[in-house]
DNA sequence: CAATCTGTATTATAATATATAATACAAACA
DNA sequence: TGTTTGTATTATATATTATAATACAGATTG
């Protein structure tokens, strides 16, 4: 199964089923191209509302990670940026990506150091997970 | 002024608060034992209710950063893991901490490198980010 | 003592977010 | 010709978020 969601969360359902896209397009398990369920399939298969599922695919078409047409569905789209701009470094995209999630990640180290983690398990967590995205 | 508030964030106002304090904690901004601001000081500064104020606080004395009492007000309390468990990496306090934050870093990575992030250049913002925090 | 501050509790109200349900439609496809 | 696709609509229900107006007990201060 590709999505396991959990109803208790406080996290919403369309946003569990966004981030899981995201983390398993990441992960390889999930490719540039790949058909995903249909709206329908993928909310009856999880017990929930068509219109749920397409919230979380609306979302991820805005953020640019899938692609919709009404004959052949919805389809992953890597960014372009991950393609060709992987190689040389610097670009204005990626800085910009990066100028983005700056707040998040001062707060997840934030958090992190409060709770004793050093700067040197924080990095070897990172290198470890960058690690297992980018083998698959 | 501590808070920067946004109004038309979706993230909500009281933890757009918390959020902000434990930032300021992690940058020494905001020193253990430290007074902060009585829930309707902060709430006629910051034009909004005091019960919104109130819940940021509740909010985080739960997780251990405020030490709240009706003589002393709200007091600033960092974690013991940061101050004992800094020495001698390892504690289970700390493996259990890093795999409570694991979920939302592992989904953070996974934006970056869809964007174009090197490992590289994920890892150098993360060094400067510790660094910042940890020069104050 | 009287006034003022502290956090907290209560009740009510409003707006927004989230999720579901039941249909419906046009386009594409087998 | 059905079936599937995404999408739109309308209605309903619930939860979350935020405000407003009070009130209370405890502590501090003038």
């Amino acid at each position: 199964m590709l999505l396991e969601l959990d109803f208790s969360s406080q996290t919403p359902i369309y946003q569990q089923i966004r981030n899981q896209i995201v983390l398993a397009v990441a992960e390889g398990r999930l490719k540039d191209g790949q058909r995903i369920p249909s709206v329908r399939t993928l909310a009856d298969e999880s017990g929930i509302n068509m219109m749920t599922v397409n919230k979380a695919y609306q979302l991820l078409r805005q953020e640019g990670y899938l692609q919709i047409d009404r004959r052949s569905g919805a389809r992953i789209s890597i960014p372009v940026s991950s393609i060709f701009l992987s190689s040389h470094p610097e670009g204005a995209v990626v800085t910009a990506a990066v100028n983005q999630l700056r707040p998040q990640l001062e707060l997840l180290i934030s958090e992190a150091r409060l709770h004793g983690v050093s700067q040197e398990l924080f990095l070897s967590t990172c290198c470890e997970i960058f690690h297992r995205q980018k083998e698959v």
